[in-house]
DNA sequence: GTCTATACGTAGATAGAC
DNA sequence: GTCTATCTACGTATAGAC
């Protein structure tokens, strides 16, 4: 049996893991242009040339490391759809997951943003970012209009509701509020106001 | 008298102005690093050697710009408060400006927040960048203190709630959200809920 | 003031050795 | 699989002509 063969599988996939990481560690500071495969090579502690053997090429490294990111970015309203409670509290926990996400992680959603507008970054990928974040926008959509039905959303289109939602976490962590951040104050985007109805 | 030098200090000034124009057209949609001096040249209809004799250095280039930007953006925070009426409705004014400028030159967003958070930008400018955004935060939280005085505003940290509202509109712009923007929406991270008191 | 031509450095990518 | 050496392309910046 192949046993060489195996190991070297485990090797490939180990390998590159351990450059997205280091990719994702000087991407999400520099953005795609500014880095160089040499930062990559040298954060992952091996040679240049051993970057190009694992990936085609810069774009394609960037392009599978936003893939990684927006895949665990996508997991989160899906959890929230199929919590237990009433809308309003799944709401609030994706909220806050969300929010914590841009205490720690801020540099992902740099990263995010930067592929979204950056027209140094290929156009279907770009598109493909866009459409993943539309995914998001309609699943918190869905658990606004419940709200709405619950009596616990202020009125308003679901999916603008959702948009700026998403737009405020994104731009609490691209400003780096940190510790700052507090989830109630978000919350006021969609809470119903001493005066509405 | 000096006819001739009097032209082209008119023509200096002129072409800066145009040069810049074009630098923002650019740097705003590649970043800092993905935009060539070529392509500044091109989109102001002038050779790249010329960019050269205006500006030392592409470095120089792009702090001349974040300085014109950021002079503009500081203007807005300062003119809500010397505005007539209560803290609530200068508050409201301004933030509905804000989002006008987030709608209308989104770019100018997007590259602000580039000069905030990417290294490959040099450090001094990204501190001067930082102080800037300083400078507003504490302005509205001037506002917001009056407000929540005069009880039309929410409880909580007057600064922290103006980092909420300055990150947010940044977050909109950013996300392209333009026309579906609701001011309304926004102005709910400032006011008193429904359970509140 | 403006342009074209050139020098220089550096980053991406490939080839071949181990 | 991993590294070092090398090719190639391109962008910045300068120098000199008009």
């Amino acid at each position: 049996m192949p046993r060489r063969a195996a190991d070297n599988e485990i090797i490939r996939t180990a390998q590159r893991a351990r450059l997205l990481d280091a990719a994702a560690h000087v991407f999400v500071r520099k953005g795609l242009s500014a880095t160089r495969i040499e930062d990559v090579a040298k954060q992952a502690g091996v040679s240049h040339g051993l970057v190009h053997h694992y990936f085609e090429s810069k774009a394609g490294l960037h392009r599978a490391l936003l893939e990684r990111i927006m895949a665990s970015a996508d997991a989160l309203p899906r959890a929230a759809q199929q919590r237990p409670g009433t809308a309003w509290e799944r709401i609030a926990w994706l909220v806050e997951t969300a929010l914590l996400g841009a205490r720690q992680l801020p540099e992902q959603f740099s990263f995010v943003a930067e592929a979204l507008t950056n027209e140094a970054v290929e156009e279907d990928v770009r598109r493909h970012a866009a459409a993943q974040g539309q995914k998001g926008v309609n699943l918190l959509g869905g658990l606004i209009a419940q709200g709405q039905a619950e009596g616990t959303v202020r009125r308003g289109d679901p999916r603008v509701l959702a948009e700026h939602v998403f737009a405020t976490v994104q731009g609490l962590a691209i400003a780096r509020v940190g510790e700052r951040i507090d989830p109630d104050v978000v919350l006021g985007l969609l809470r119903i106001s001493k005066e509405e109805s």
